[in-house]
DNA sequence: CTCATCTACAACCATTTGGTTGTACGTTAG
DNA sequence: CTAACGTACAACCAAATGGTTGTAGATGAG
């Protein structure tokens, strides 16, 4: 299990990867993981450079991984890749839930609960993951 | 209603908002809506116009809204705002769950796959900026 | 072996970002 | 009214982004 400690810095990562159209279309073509990144190129409007820079920032996030066959180096996504991402809105999203109640609390006259922000996630429920 | 449609511009500029430390802050600061942009400069190391830039870009993520309280410019989360990225997360998986399941299919000799990546798309009253 | 491919990486350039300061404007307090 | 506060916005700057070309190292095909 990945206890993954999704550091701030990770979660720049993360967003930022996923802030730019050619990389979630990358993201999308290679779930199958059979795409060499010069196959990936052909795809786009721009260098094989421009393209493996791309691949480069995925990876750095954590989205992709490579693996060599031959001379090739196959692009794949990793299938877990948007279950972090969504931990990192959860967190956020949790963070602020524990303000309101924090504050509600206050207002309440409730005490004793420290600042505990003991937030079990996950109570979401549309995660049809 | 001009359903909300989600652009990949929307997208990026989601995202783009979503991959900075102090912006996520602001997010988590700003739920309640009761901080005015001088008072959440206050709790940063940055001079009081980084601030509200960092807020324009969270406002024109769709992320944040403002709202006039005498001299006053209140900043306040939109509660929705977290549904909204984690509705461009999902569009991003179905898609490729979509890919995989066409591909799938055509091995299957399966033929109802119609490439529809767009389904139903919550309401949200677009209005931004 | 030789050649064509695929990849990696450096150097370079234009634009954007994230930050600064300074100035101007509207609003509230005295 | 005047002064102080909160905001908006322009001008400027260093660093990061996103793109380019060019060069060099592996690997597979003939």
């Amino acid at each position: 299990m990945v206890v993954d400690e999704l550091t701030e810095e990770a979660v720049d990562r993360l967003f930022h990867a996923l802030a730019d159209a050619t990389r979630r279309d990358i993201l999308r073509r290679c779930v199958r993981g059979e795409l060499s990144v010069s196959r990936l190129a052909e795809a786009y409007p721009m260098s094989f450079a421009a393209v493996q820079k791309h691949v480069t920032v995925l990876q750095r996030a954590g989205l992709v991984g490579k693996q060599r066959r031959g001379r090739e180096q196959l692009v794949r996504t990793d299938p877990d890749a948007v279950a972090r991402a969504r931990r990192a809105l959860d967190e956020l999203e949790n963070a602020w839930r524990a303000r309101v109640e924090r504050m509600s609390g206050l207002l309440a006259g409730e005490e004793g609960a420290d600042g505990t922000a003991g937030p079990d996630r996950g109570t979401r429920k549309g995660q049809d993951r």
